[in-house]
DNA sequence: GTTTTAATTGAGATATAATCTCATTAGTGA
DNA sequence: TCACTAATGAGATTATATCTCAATTAAAAC
């Protein structure tokens, strides 16, 4: 079960760096073809969970929408846009101790939880006025 | 456009209410195909979506895994177990406000957010000792 | 009650996201 | 250089959800 260094690997990870914001996993594999047209969606899949078990990139999982691949791996919010369905950081604490507000917990064990907020990106949105 | 009421979608909003606990589409149909066979999945699907944009019921979208119908129509958190993948209603404070406590909306506007918190549920969960 | 109408349905095709199978390829330790 | 087996490529498969379109049917019009 010793994993091997891949060219394959180390170009998925080179794409989830460069593309930076939360590729999906298609994201991913269209980019890599561009200049490598012969790898497989299925190396991309693997590589990707792959990665994200070992840490080195996150996996972001979004209600209603792909999967996402963050090279960010610290723990912080998102938002998406409905409109164009991308995914944005969000500036705001880290609540660790979240679970802990909950009143009763019936016994399930929390091990983390999700936020992802509902909007939309000024670049969609054609009420924005950019600051002048 | 004007809506009609089939029995079709009734037996639907049934079954949500039913069911109960954050059914997902596959489980209202199976739910529902016992007594009525005939019924299409695409049926299913379009009344789900129908009764959720008449807000009969209210559709939670879940993260890396299958949207789930909800009778319970007003804002509030969910646990998702890992092992079991059922939902589970938290009980905690819905924090309206939540997306006031970002720093730098950077033009976003924001219309709402969804916490899923990660867990394994005491059913599942072998080191749960139950009171007793 | 009958006719008209268009909303809704059923059946199956299609779309999308992701995983699995398996013969072949290619890292890596010996 | 060889042997071992992890990893790949190609395509099938699974899961979730939507779309197409002829047939049906709820409900308004007569």
């Amino acid at each position: 079960m010793n994993k091997r260094n891949t060219v394959q690997r180390a170009l998925v990870l080179e794409a989830v760096k460069e593309l930076q914001c939360h590729a999906t996993a298609d994201e991913v594999y269209r980019s890599i073809t561009k200049r490598h047209p012969d790898i497989a969606r299925a190396t991309v899949y693997r590589n990707l969970n792959l990665l994200s078990d070992m840490g080195e990139i996150r996996k972001r999982e979004m209600p209603g929408s792909a999967d996402r691949y963050d090279h960010l791996c610290h723990d912080h919010y998102h938002a998406r846009c409905f409109q164009c369905d991308r995914i944005f950081d969000v500036d705001m604490e880290f609540m660790a101790d979240l679970a802990q507000r909950i009143k009763d917990p019936r016994g399930f064990t929390f091990t983390g939880h999700d936020i992802v907020f509902r909007g939309i990106c000024p670049e969609c949105d054609p009420d924005h006025k950019p600051k002048s």
